[in-house]
DNA sequence: AGACTTACTACACGGCGTGTACTTTTACCT
DNA sequence: AGGTAAAAGTACACGCCGTGTAGTAAGTCT
């Protein structure tokens, strides 16, 4: 690593800090290069030795911030013991929430519109920690599968998702995932997101006390719903 | 009516309107004053005589937009006979989803962050609106509460909750809604956003084939555990 | 030591919301 | 009918924004 490197990857480290904090102050539409030059005592000009572009920026941050959320997810989960799928079900989800009341920018911007007009590159960070999230809970729900495929609708198959996500699903090594698992598995997320969503935008703490109680209830109940015993 | 008012009404129903296609167009960030006036041939100031500023524009935008959406619920709602619970739910959700399938980004200005730094007033059409989409799910819920109630957690009372959202339950008349009902429809109402929020904002297109059938899944399995049989 | 690449500055352009000052049009009152 | 106050609209300016072009200084490699 010559000095040059050390150099660019201590601004670069510094520029998206800046950013991260415009972010968390002041929501996705705050982030300004010409802000960050100025924090930085820089031409606004020379940020783009490092990004190209705001959109770069902004797709840097998202991914980092993805990522970051994936890896809290898993590490959630990792921390309660496999066989207890229920208990890994609901530290998932518990984890999600969690994250979004800490990173509520983060939540808008990855889970969200960016920013006008922004669209987020095919195969960066982001898409692979989406992919991380989606394919984690899926994995979940699949070694629920057992008891929660019982009253779960027949007539699903693979052709009712694309390819990429079913090779995705299936080459980690050796369990065989149901299709209707995966279709479980997405109405799964879309219940552990939809209270949170709800929550972050100011629709829910108007309307209740406490709204960590009623997502742990609503989460009990999902995994009940599963055939899942909840753990103790 | 005078002369004067008559185009005034005209001039600001025409700044909405082209509002509104920015919105449908590029999304929320996009809504600008000075294009408004640019393609109205108008000077840029010339707006502020109709709206004092531009996120007082957004604001009139987005009740506007929320008004709508309410009045599209309850008139799917409403199209199933009132004996219908079941019915009435599933008419309820899938006319969320096709409404914010028609208005992706209303339904991005309404749930979710509309501007950097903008904050909605107190009392506007669009706290109206978000009563009654949030009122009218609690009194379907109760509706379905007889035998919803069965298997919901009993240790929820009316102090849960602020006396505002109480108060404005009871006094339609007569009917007592139990505050376990009201924490129970929350729980609905998050299960009934989270697929759409996911699916509006490319989360669910990219891994499945068929959100809507996805999604009619959910929301069938909903109804059945409220202990109601989802129509035909 | 010279050549090339990288980081950075200076300046400019067109976009944005909006403040101040002024002119024109309309409505109302005597 | 004429005068006056309010409303609608214009002109100009300020400070934000992202970013294009040109040129300079420092670091790296042969």
């Amino acid at each position: 690593m010559t000095r040059r490197e050390r150099l660019r990857a201590e601004t670069t480290r510094e520029i998206t800090a800046i950013a991260l904090a415009q972010l968390a102050e002041d929501g996705p539409g705050a982030i300004s290069l010409r802000g960050i030059a100025r924090e930085m005592g820089m031409t606004p000009r020379a940020i783009y030795s490092y990004f190209a572009t705001r959109d770069e920026l902004i797709t840097a941050l998202t991914g980092g911030i993805a990522t970051d959320l994936a890896d809290t997810l898993e590490a959630a989960r990792d921390a309660v013991p496999t066989a207890d799928t229920g208990g890994r079900l609901l530290a998932w989800a518990l984890a999600t929430r969690a994250w979004a009341l800490a990173n509520p920018q983060g939540f808008r911007l990855f889970f969200g519109d960016p920013v006008p007009g922004y669209q987020p590159p095919e195969d960066g960070p982001v898409e692979r920690a989406s992919r991380r999230i989606c394919g984690g809970l899926t994995r979940l729900v699949a070694d629920a599968w057992p008891l929660a495929g019982r009253h779960q609708p027949a007539d699903v198959s693979w052709s009712d998702f694309p390819p990429a996500f079913f090779a995705r699903l299936q080459d980690e090594d050796g369990a065989e995932i149901p299709p209707a698992a995966a279709a479980l598995a997405l109405r799964v997320w879309g219940r552990m997101h939809g209270l949170v969503a709800l929550e972050i935008h100011g629709h829910i703490g108007a309307v209740v006390h406490d709204p960590a109680a009623l997502y742990r209830t609503d989460m009990l109940d999902l995994i009940g719903s599963l055939g899942l015993t909840p753990p103790d």
